[in-house]
DNA sequence: CTAGGGTTAG
């Protein structure tokens, strides 16, 4: 007769080795013997390999739950980032009559975070009255919800309740005060701490980075004595952002020389960089390095290869990595959608489109975006106009200003000048830059004057329309006012943009 | 047996 006690370790045992069918027989064949570590230790190895729906269901069988089951169960639902499942799960703890402990809060709070922050100060009017709020791990997890609510104030009420305070608490009033906006408060901060490791340098420089203090980022990079993968592919990111992708290619390289190895996340980074200023040579090579390294099962990785490869040209090299795809989403679909758009194929994007559908995909603002400007390239009016007006019943998205800047550009590129004007007119918001952009760009093309007038006193601050309307005006004959508008270009400092080609880096 | 910081794509 074997003791509950020894069934429950060596449950944990097989789990630990990976056995986990091991695991579970051993449950079964002591099923009315195990207490309830037992059982939770089986719940806990099937969420350790990502088996969600068996520790589920073996949540649901087991004949008594104490907290720990639930808490496990929360916890893997955070893991998988359902908040919705772990909001129920929490909601069902508490009818049950189970009381929350600090595992419990700490789990659910991050696991509410984007989905549920608005239940932040209820639940740590909770933690206040069960006396929790000193637990290190429920003050981190609250102070990062309090940040997403960009209260400052919880946020440092938060972290002066912690009475024993580790180096995870102060990192995370770091992330708190960059995420506000605070750069100079977060230096103090940084520089008062007891204790620093890698992480709260890491998380300067990316604070500097999200408040576009680019140069300041750059100083305490280079001041690091110790820098892993996260601090440089931080870095790179930040130069990507800001479109200086040679320095940020120029940081990748200085990366592979200082021994750190590329993961995942700097791999989509630099390739990220490299559509962006057009380096195929090095988006190629780093194709080799995905499959040498094994990560061709990384959907955003992948994503970012396709999309490098189109906005570098080669679009059938898009495609071939876009079928070799296993795993896709809906962010796969639109950039390969768009790869169709810029090389013009309007058919085949539609195509793809009806694919994405009959895959069970549902598209997006953006997978709209891509589809009509493939009907833009391709002048499928028709077409255009069916989706665009088809958009909100069938999927619920509403347009937005780029859609209608889409239309309008479908409907005048096609002589349709009328039809461009009054969907202006007749959209809901105040059209931008690209919207009269695009009917400008319309009466360019066909040298139509009317709706070019109108727009003379909306030109400001905008150096595309200043230059379009220069053309407009000199095509016409109107030289004086064509030279008019040249001055006020270069009173206002705007320049014609520099248009680029390839660039051969490294 | 259960919990927390910094990095990725359209």
């Amino acid at each position: 007769m074997i003791s509950t006690l020894s069934v429950a370790n060596r449950i944990q045992d097989f789990v630990r080795d990976g056995n986990i069918n091991d695991a579970r027989q051993l449950l079964d064949q002591n099923h009315k013997s195990c207490d309830t570590v037992a059982w939770n230790s089986m719940i806990t190895g099937y969420i350790t390999h990502n088996q969600m729906q068996c520790a589920h269901k073996l949540f649901d069988q087991m004949p008594v739950r104490d907290v720990v089951s639930w808490n496990t169960m929360m916890s893997g639902f955070n893991k998988t980032k359902d908040p919705h499942k772990l909001y129920q799960l929490f909601l069902q703890m508490n009818r049950a009559g189970e009381t929350p402990n600090q595992f419990t809060f700490s789990t659910a709070i991050s696991g509410f975070l984007n989905a549920f922050d608005v239940l932040v100060p209820q639940l740590h009017g909770l933690i206040l009255r069960l006396g929790l709020h000193s637990n290190v791990f429920v003050g981190s997890a609250l102070m990062r919800g309090y940040t997403h609510l960009a209260d400052r104030e919880s946020l440092q009420r938060v972290f002066d309740d912690v009475v024993v305070k580790d180096v995870s608490t102060w990192n995370a009033l770091l992330v708190g005060y960059m995420e506000l906006g605070l750069t100079d408060e977060a230096e103090t901060i940084f520089d008062n701490m007891p204790e620093v490791n890698i992480i709260s340098s890491t998380t300067l420089v990316n604070g500097y980075i999200i408040n576009s203090k680019i140069d300041q980022a750059r100083s305490i990079f280079d001041d690091m004595l110790q820098k892993n993968v996260v601090t440089w592919t931080a870095m790179i990111k930040g130069y990507t952002q800001y479109d200086n992708c040679i320095e940020a290619i120029q940081v990748f390289i200085l990366m592979l020389k200082s021994g750190v190895c590329p993961n995942h996340f700097t791999l989509s980074t630099v390739l990220d960089a490299c559509a962006r200023c057009s380096t195929f040579h090095l988006g190629n090579q780093l194709h080799s390095c995905i499959l040498k390294k094994g990560l061709h099962c990384e959907v955003v990785l992948l994503t970012a290869l396709i999309d490098m490869y189109t906005k570098c040209g080669d679009i059938e090299a898009g495609f071939c990595v876009f079928e070799s795809m296993e795993k896709k989403n809906t962010v796969s679909w639109n950039s390969v959608i768009g790869g169709c758009a810029r090389h013009g194929l309007a058919k085949r994007a539609l195509c793809e489109f009806e694919k994405m559908i009959e895959s069970g995909f549902k598209p997006d603002h953006v997978t709209y975006i891509n589809l009509l400007s493939a009907c833009v390239h391709g002048g499928l009016v028709k077409e255009g106009e069916r989706h665009f007006n088809s958009m909100g019943e069938r999927y619920g998205i509403k347009p937005e200003m780029k859609h209608y800047s889409c239309m309008v550009d479908l409907y005048g590129k096609s002589g349709e000048l009328e039809k461009a004007e009054k969907l202006v007119k007749e959209m809901p918001f105040e059209p931008d830059v690209g919207v009269w952009g695009a009917l400008l760009s319309a009466c360019g093309l066909h040298s139509c004057y009317e709706p070019a007038n109108a727009l003379e006193n909306l030109a400001h601050d905008h150096p595309t329309i200043y230059s379009m309307l220069v053309k407009l005006h000199s095509e016409k004959g109107e030289w004086s006012r064509a030279i008019e508008m040249r001055k006020k270009m270069i009173e206002i400092g705007a320049r014609q943009q520099k248009a680029g080609s390839r660039l051969d880096l490294v």
